[in-house]
DNA sequence: TAAAAATGGAACAATGATGTTCACTTGCGG
DNA sequence: CCGCAAGTGAACATCATTGTTCCATTTTTA
């Protein structure tokens, strides 16, 4: 098959991209919504994605890919259990928005590719694994336990930022130390 | 003006506590859905609540009582303010539900009586601060951090017992033991 | 520059939720 | 045990969203 154009494939960015940060603030959003913010034509979006439920799907797949490329970005091999957590939880914070979409929207959390335990999911717990292991993070809270703090720090710092005002640099920090904290021995 | 009869208060409890159940499971259920779970007739709920953002505005007004009462429960001036935050969260971890549904609700958070800060919310600053003084809680954080760890934490507690069928004693346990480490001095 | 690709926008049918009315039961409560 | 408050379900109009089609217009690109 022939590669999308470039005109096709900026456009059909542009449309996830919008999707996404107005799907964050309200999930119940039309597509006409969503048309309007990416600045494109209803129909238009309807010629990317015929359903809604395929402008989902997308979001939910082009979600995942950042994920996995932001755990690769991270390394998590390298260094510390501990330090790496710390570029995980940065690598990730940057995607609020989409998590935003992902935790309020039971269609997305339940598509096929979020079933139980993604790949980056199950690596992230391989590595909280290896920090208990090692002595760096307490052993007596399950990996499941430390993997759901790590998220509900990423959540409460973005709340910080939204409700309180903080910077995303002030925010990400608070968030990381308690974090450490909170797993330390 | 007469009291509501006995009948009808019973009906009026069954629909809100219905709804909350409902709505927190699939925030866009229908009116319909709310009734079939209520066992009670579609036309009856629109007796009762003549819109559909009456029902929301009510169980907003319901959910924000039973907040209240649970932090009269916890008797926050008495002991030490970490003891006292403890048992606020015990208190708070039962209302699960109102919460969940609070969280991916924006028409319900954005209701005039969550507007900026619940008279609850102003309390528990004030015992953070308390604790904050007292040299119980790390005084390197705000108490708007602190209280946004709060709520995060429960939000993990849920989560944990949710997605990991953790009991809600397993859960509370972890959710304490966790926010007292974070925000130990 | 001209063909091809992409978009815009109007119009339309289908759908599902909402809110209202009404005539008909049910079942408390005095 | 009977009357009346309360509840039921059907029917109806309304409304917003969705998904589709068609044609004019703009933008790419060959």
């Amino acid at each position: 098959m022939p590669a999308e154009s470039n005109t096709r494939s900026r456009t059909r960015r542009a449309i996830l991209d919008a999707a996404v940060a107005v799907l964050a603030r309200d999930s119940t959003a039309s597509v006409g919504d969503i048309a309007v913010a990416a600045g494109v034509g209803r129909t238009t979006v309807h010629r990317y994605f015929a359903e809604r439920s395929d402008l989902i799907n997308a979001i939910a797949a082009d979600l995942l890919e950042k994920v996995h490329n932001a755990v690769d970005r991270a390394r998590i091999d390298e260094g510390s259990a501990v330090e790496a957590l710390g570029r995980v939880c940065q690598e990730w914070f940057a995607l609020s928005d989409g998590f935003m979409l992902l935790f309020n929207n039971p269609e997305l959390i339940n598509d096929p590719a979020w079933s139980e335990d993604t790949e980056s999911d199950l690596k992230i717990l391989e590595l909280i694994r290896r920090g208990i292991r090692d002595g760096e993070i307490d052993g007596s809270m399950t990996a499941e336990w430390v993997s759901n703090l790590l998220w509900s720090m990423l959540y409460a710092g973005w709340e910080y930022r939204r409700s309180h005002g903080a910077s995303s640099h002030e925010a990400l920090t608070q968030c990381l130390a308690s974090l450490r904290k909170a797993i330390s021995p």
